[in-house]
DNA sequence: CTGAAAGCGCTTACAG
DNA sequence: CTGAAAGCGCTTACAG
């Protein structure tokens, strides 16, 4: 069942289908006897365009991508959530891929979207990649600086890390260790141990830091490691979501009081794994800074480059079960 | 900065563009020869076919689509995991839509997506279509009878809950209450039901039924509902993940205590809202379920009628905090 | 095994 | 304001 083409609408009415398309997209002024016209036809026939010679002639796809490491993790549907809206509310169809934390992957959904499956992409990667792998593709980054032009949407990293080790101190912590994975290229992430070390002196305290590059799912032997080479400590400050869940699972197998003995703060506001308790956390506006991938991404497939290519959100402090 | 095209890769090696494109689709027997030639000269151009011809001359988008009510739920984004996963092994790409639980939104997705958006589409809906709107969209539906050509993925609704119900009455429950959001339209959901009342019939047992037809939203006055009219019951079924948290939240301001003084069972497997607590639940097994989608939609769009209209996936019972 | 050509369904200068 | 025509980058009978 061959679908009703352009051709059929301007025979029916007997104009041209360069006047059809016109009408479609408002492009020209036309006569309002005309547009009636056509406006007839096309409901008479009940005609749809299609996209794809559309796509074809404009060398647009009206399609923004997002690669994220997985799909089935709150951070990241949130994410999607909020872009799918954003996408939409602009005429944008939204496609989603993950990479299931493998870096091949991670091309190959590149280069699928390079032919002319997407017109951009918000990319969310912990690994290196060439700009010549993005060529004519509009990326945004979150956190992560991929590139001279690539603009990138994060948090107050250092702000907001300054409160939360504040906080614990507030509350009486006198031993707070610092926990993260090192993000392995440049990133504004790194602004939180930053951060946290700042505090650290300026209240004249031992920094304790665990913070090293890994590959996914060595999230548990950063935790080990904190508890084997250092005792004593009372707080903690978690930078990101997963290695929160993973502590507070190994406090708890360990028998220690939360927030008696031992209080955590934790960066990005979801708790995915464990779900008897809320961590005090510095949540991410996953909504706002979806809005803003996607304006971003749109003035890049457009070429206006009245952006700027650092846009930081400030994160909402919620408390938790795990601080006092 | 015009990308290459089959034109030039042709004209580099001397060859009509015919053959290039079948060296690129290894659509008839070429000679190792010309093979070669093509091949190098795609490396060295760094040539990436452009999607687009390719979706016009062939009427197909490789573009698999979802709808659902909402992605930011951890029914739909596990859902939309399993898709994406499946989809991409078939060398298909994921399109994601968000309804936000209106019917004109749906409405205006399904028009997009027969633009040639999409090949087809996972359709979760509570409304009602008419199966002229799906038209050549390869359409499979959760749960819901969409029409009479549209397969269905879902589970042993009734078996699994009677499990569920049975099991509360083996913990010692002597009255136990359904409560659900009735489908307004034809669905395997309304099997659960069905099995709860025929549980209580077998054991002579007064059923007592909250199920009604709601609008999104409204699922506080089902719970209003089932505590104003009924007293003394010491377990609820709940037909439905989203329900049984805001069940669990009322119980818990009623300072009912669980599973001593009342017994929980719920369906689906997820619990998207409290996170407090691990309710007893029936789990659907989603990652078999989005695969299940997955081939039937490619089934459909290649018009192969090898499948079953009704795919039924068996639940998996996992226990809880709310039943003893 | 392979080339020349038509065709997929649009958009958009160009000319009037 | 509007028509005729070229062009977007592919695929695929057709003919050899």
């Amino acid at each position: 069942m061959r679908s009703v083409t352009i051709k059929e609408v301007a025979l029916k009415c007997g104009v041209g289908i360069g006047t059809v398309s016109r009408v479609l997209n408002n492009s020209t002024q036309i006569s309002e006897k005309t547009k009636e016209k056509v406006l007839d036809a096309i409901k008479e026939l009940n005609y749809v365009p299609n996209v794809a010679g559309k796509r074809l002639s404009q060398n647009r796809s009206y399609v923004i991508a997002v690669i994220v490491p997985v799909i089935d993790h709150r951070y990241f549907s949130k994410l999607i959530a909020g872009l799918e809206l954003a996408a939409d509310k602009r005429g944008y169809s939204l496609l989603v891929a993950s990479s299931q934390h493998r870096i091949e992957k991670e091309r190959d959904i590149l280069k699928r979207l390079m032919q002319n499956e997407a017109d951009g992409a918000l990319f969310v990667t912990h690994y290196e990649h060439q700009e010549s792998e993005f060529e004519d593709l509009a990326i945004v980054s979150i956190d992560r600086h991929l590139g001279k032009d690539i603009p990138i949407v994060t948090t107050n990293n250092y702000e907001a890390t300054k409160q939360g080790v504040e906080y614990m101190l507030e509350r009486g912590c006198k031993k707070v260790a610092f926990l993260g994975t090192k993000p392995n290229q440049a990133s504004e992430v790194s602004l939180r141990e930053k951060a946290y070390l700042d505090v650290m002196k300026e209240h004249q305290l031992t920094p304790i830091v665990v913070n090293r590059n890994i590959d996914h799912g060595q999230e548990e032997g950063l935790i080990k490691e904190l508890f084997e080479k250092y005792q004593g400590f009372d707080g903690v400050f978690v930078s990101g979501c997963t290695l929160a869940s993973l502590l507070y699972k190994e406090v708890q197998e360990r028998k220690i009081k939360v927030p008696d003995e031992l209080q955590i703060v934790s960066y990005d506001g979801e708790f995915p794994i464990d779900k008897h308790t809320h961590i005090t956390t510095l949540e991410q506006p996953l909504d706002l800074m979806a809005e803003k991938c996607v304006e971003l991404i749109i003035k890049k497939i457009n070429q206006e480059n009245n952006f700027e290519l650092l846009n930081k959100f400030d994160c909402h402090f919620i408390k938790g079960e795990t601080t006092k």
